[in-house]
RNA sequence: GGGAGCAUAGCUCAGCUGGUUCAGAGCAUCUGCCUUACAAGCAGAGGGUCCGCGGUUCGAACCCGUGUGCUCCCA
């Protein structure tokens, strides 16, 4: 069958994923060999596949497939998270969009919609990585929701109840009003914002007209003022003390307080105090003794305790409170003024600093092994910048606000009585016990007690996710856990170091006792030509899967992996897609040559002409495997796929193959056949992590195989030591015919001229080897030794040979040659005067290594003898 | 306000322990080619104040200080 013109790739794609996934080649079970376990960073339930995963998952399936390749048994586990706040979202929707307000449904009543929602819709993400080519053991899909993962949930939650370190406690929360929910400080993102500082004046109480003025951007806020603060030291309030002032407006009386915490300089040096909606008033009203006046709602309006504007949305009254109090004149002055304004993660509104009764887990003792394993690399972060970022976090840590007034999700095993008590318990029934241990006389007449209404944060369930996909709470002695745990690799974005990554190893060596990965290797920020971060928002992500549909997995896979350096961000350019697919087409046409010279092979051909090319090709390969061994063992992924585009483009297809292409319509040796195909399998492979799916696509057309010989599977040979004379010789060769070639067109000979060469040598031998390849590729009808001058020949100098181009078709112009010699000798004789600095310095001679200075005695020898081949071709032309 | 990082060709970036003819690669650009695998290609070429300044050293893109510009994280 004739090979198309260029690679087809949607059916190669979609024919090798069903093949590999149908062959079990995605499976893993324990066996004799180690394993190289990587857990997939659940992504949303929600969530569809964005140009952020398919870096990520790009990487992950690359160390998954060259793991393959060497020898492990490889495991990477694919599942989904439960995305507490984004799924109920869509579920409410889902509902309001059938005519069904959430608040008219029973608890029951509305998971069950989540999961009818969760069966239809969650998950697509999943399929998508097909797509991409990913080698997911998808027969261990997990899911954070599951049943047992849920109770692995709940028994942490009792477990580190019962070890004092959840408690319930009221404090300053994150409120976000859209989603109506607490969040921890992690789910808060701070941006600058331009807002309005106003002055505003209170009426001091006194029979004067006196007043204090504070200045505040959260005007709407000032409902909730239970006192003004000024600093002890601060000469303009002095004669303050003791005194009360009158919220303008409601006219409560408030005192007037003075604390150090106050910043002087800033606005007017004094400040209003609202307990209720803001942490620093809060611990200042605490020490104080100011009450506290909540003045919001959940949903972000105005509650009666704030008695005017009841009811009306918070940015509303923040406006119309401003026009009343400039109804009044209090409203001294307003300025502009930029500041940090906390945003929630996942519903993009104004996050409410709330005082609210919520479960937390103190983080001290969890995080203190999870600090030290970090610190002396024992948990490898690669690049290894990120431990200052982790240290820094891991330092300061507070404690993690836990509950989610949310019903998707895992819900708090925690019971209450009727009293007031709680019981904390994996079953409602041993909480009972609890409280019938307790207080049995009134259990009696109590006999279910009231669960806890709330839920946990997603990220207390993916915590566990390093062990709880292989079962641990259900069976912790288990076979799979034993053997695939601790993973390898994680791979991840630096976003959710604190989210997710700290919080895993924190729940590894608390649960498991042991680190639940050896390494972390995090990925680069995906943003687009002008360096903005790709976001919905923005509309400047591009539609990845018709990406795929378009350009082909591999193509796509290679333009996300070319440019992203570890740690660095990636800047996604479609230009780099065009290079992918350029690049498939290179390798199917160089298929499609060697492919053709299989009807022409002739057993037992002398084929010492193009030997050279095959050794020396084997000698790069050889020289590439070693160093991409070392380059994907320290992730340096994108530069071990140049190595290797460079290694197929420019060594096999631009040198090599030209190298022993046949002339048109002559046979082939057998064996150059044979080897060009197995160096032509060995690239595949080196390449296949990268490229999956043309790789796997070539590598069937280049030969028949039998059952079971997939590349996915084969394993690398051990990379041989490569010969270095031969390599040098390479280069010596490439140069050769490109100083000709440069010479050819500079003296205006046509590509089709030919002409006859003349070496002045001394190494004889290497010639011979090379001659014949050497003569085609400049296209010479004759190569010749000699040992002195050609006159009316064209001269170049390579290395220290003397060439002479005699040229049949054109008389030739010297000039353009002679300046360039004239160029070259003035370049090396200063260099040589740079060396002989350097060797006449006696402070170098002392102190440098004796094999660098060596190395100067060589460099300067050599550029000697360059000199001498090049004065005297030059005077040979005069 | 606290912390971290970056600045090298038009663009994106390598450059590891200061020392090789070290100033590199890919893309882009220019020139010439429809040469029977490939014009989605081939062959060849040009392109730099290694951000500025100062220092250490026999020797600095690399180490130190400082200035400037940018990015990220945390509060």
């Amino acid at each position: 069958m004739e090979p198309t013109k260029n690679f087809q790739h949607n059916e190669a794609d979609r024919k090798w994923y069903a093949h590999w996934n149908s062959s079990g080649y995605f499976k893993s079970t324990p066996d004799e060999r180690p394993p190289y376990t990587i857990v997939i960073p659940p992504p949303n339930v929600t969530g569809v596949l964005h140009m952020g995963h398919a870096l990520n998952n790009t990487v992950q399936d690359i160390l998954i497939r060259r793991a393959k390749m060497m020898g492990y048994n490889t495991c990477w586990v694919p599942g989904t998270d439960h995305a507490s706040i984004a799924t109920e979202a869509k579920v409410v929707g889902m509902l309001r969009d059938r005519g069904i307000d959430k608040k008219t449904l029973p608890r029951d009543e509305f998971l069950k919609y989540a999961w009818e929602w969760k069966e239809k819709y969650g998950g697509i993400i999943l399929k998508q990585l097909e797509k991409l080519g990913c080698a997911l053991d998808w027969d261990r899909t997990d899911f954070t929701m599951n049943d047992d993962y849920y109770a692995a949930v709940i028994r942490v939650f009792v477990e580190l109840f019962e070890k004092g370190l959840i408690y319930r406690g009221v404090k300053m929360i994150n409120w976000d009003p859209k989603a109506k929910t607490a969040l921890s400080d992690e789910e808060v993102i701070h941006r600058q914002t331009n807002s309005k500082l106003y002055y505003v004046r209170y009426k001091l109480d006194t029979d004067k007209e006196e007043y204090i003025t504070i200045a505040t951007v959260r005007p709407e806020t000032i409902l909730g003022d239970t006192g003004v603060c000024v600093h002890p030291d601060d000469e303009r309030y002095a004669h303050l003390k003791g005194m009360y002032c009158f919220i303008p407006l409601i006219n409560r009386r408030v005192p007037v307080i003075f604390d150090d915490y106050i910043d002087k300089e800033f606005g007017t040096g004094a400040l209003k105090v609202t307990p209720a909606h803001d942490i620093n008033d809060y611990n200042l009203g605490l020490k104080h003794g100011l009450p506290v006046v909540d003045t919001l709602n959940d949903d972000g309006t105005m509650s009666e305790a704030a008695q005017l504007y009841i009811g009306q949305d918070r940015f509303a009254v923040r406006k119309k409170i401003i026009e009343d109090l400039k109804a009044i004149g209090a409203v001294v002055k307003e300025e502009d003024y930029i500041n940090q304004v906390g945003f929630s993660e996942r519903t993009d509104v104004v996050i409410e600093p709330r005082l609210s009764l919520q479960w937390w887990c103190n983080m001290q003792e969890l995080s203190k092994p999870a600090l030290d394993v970090v610190m002396n690399d024992e948990v490898e972060f690669h690049p290894a910048k990120f431990k200052n970022t982790y240290k820094h976090w891991m330092g300061n840590i507070k404690d993690w606000c836990i509950s989610r007034q949310l019903w998707w999700g895992q819900r708090i095993p925690a019971y209450y009585d009727t009293e007031g008590g709680f019981y904390v318990a994996k079953t409602s029934e041993a909480a009972h016990d609890q409280y019938e241990a307790k207080k049995p006389e009134l259990a009696a007449k109590q006999p279910v007690l009231r669960q806890d209404e709330d839920v946990l944060d997603t990220w207390f369930s993916s915590w566990l996710w390093p062990m709880e996909v292989f079962d641990w709470n259900k069976n912790p002695d288990n076979k799979d856990l034993a053997y695939y745990y601790p993973g390898n690799t994680l791979v991840t974005a630096p976003e959710i170091i604190f989210f997710w990554v700290a919080r895993m190893i924190m729940a590894g060596f608390e649960f498991m006792g042991k680190k639940p990965f050896d390494k972390v290797y995090f990925t680069g920020i995906v943003r687009d030509k002008q360096g903005r971060k790709m976001s919905k928002s923005l509309g400047n992500s591009p539609d990845l899967l018709q990406m795929i549909e378009d350009s082909g997995a591999d193509a796509v896979r290679f333009s996300v992996m070319i440019s992203s350096p570890a740690g660095n961000d990636l800047l996604f350019d479609e230009s780099q897609l065009e290079q992918g697919r350029n690049f498939c087409n290179k390798m199917w046409n160089a298929m499609k040559l060697v492919k053709g010279w299989e009807s022409r092979c002739v057993d037992g051909m002398d084929d010492s002409k193009v030997l050279f090319a095959i050794t020396w090709m084997e000698a790069r390969l050889a020289m590439v495997s070693l160093e991409i061994t070392e380059m994907i063992a320290e992730f340096r992924l994108s530069e071990g796929l140049k190595t290797i585009y460079s290694l197929i483009w420019n060594d096999f297809c631009s040198w090599y193959l030209e190298w022993v292409k046949p002339p048109m319509d002559q046979p082939v040796s057998s064996h150059v056949y044979q080897r060009t195909i197995a160096i032509y399998e060995q690239l595949l492979q080196l390449l296949h992590p990268y490229l999956p799916f043309i790789t796997e696509e070539i590598y069937h057309i280049l030969a028949e195989r039998q059952p079971g010989d997939d590349l996915i599977i084969r394993q690398l040979a051990v990379s041989q030591t490569p010969d270095g004379a031969v390599l040098k010789g390479g280069v010596m060769l490439q140069e050769l015919i490109t100083a000709v070639r440069d010479t050819r067109i500079k003296n205006q000979l046509k590509p089709k001229d030919t002409i006859r060469l003349w070496i002045d040598t001394s190494h004889h031998s290497f010639y011979e080897g090379v001659q014949d390849i050497l003569r085609r590729q400049v296209n010479a009808e004759t190569i010749g030794f000699t040992t002195e001058a050609k006159p009316g020949c064209i001269s170049l100098v390579v290395q220290t040979d003397k060439l002479y181009i005699e040229a049949t078709a054109v008389t030739v112009d010297t000039t353009v040659q002679k300046q360039q010699m004239e160029k070259d000798i003035v370049y090396l004789k200063g260099f040589i005067e740079s060396v002989d600095k350097k060797l006449k310095n006696e402070k170098f001679v002392q102190n440098a290594k004796p094999e660098i200075i060596e190395n100067e005695r060589k460099k300067r020898a050599d550029a000697e003898a360059k000199i001498k081949t090049i004065e005297e071709s030059l005077g040979l032309m005069n």
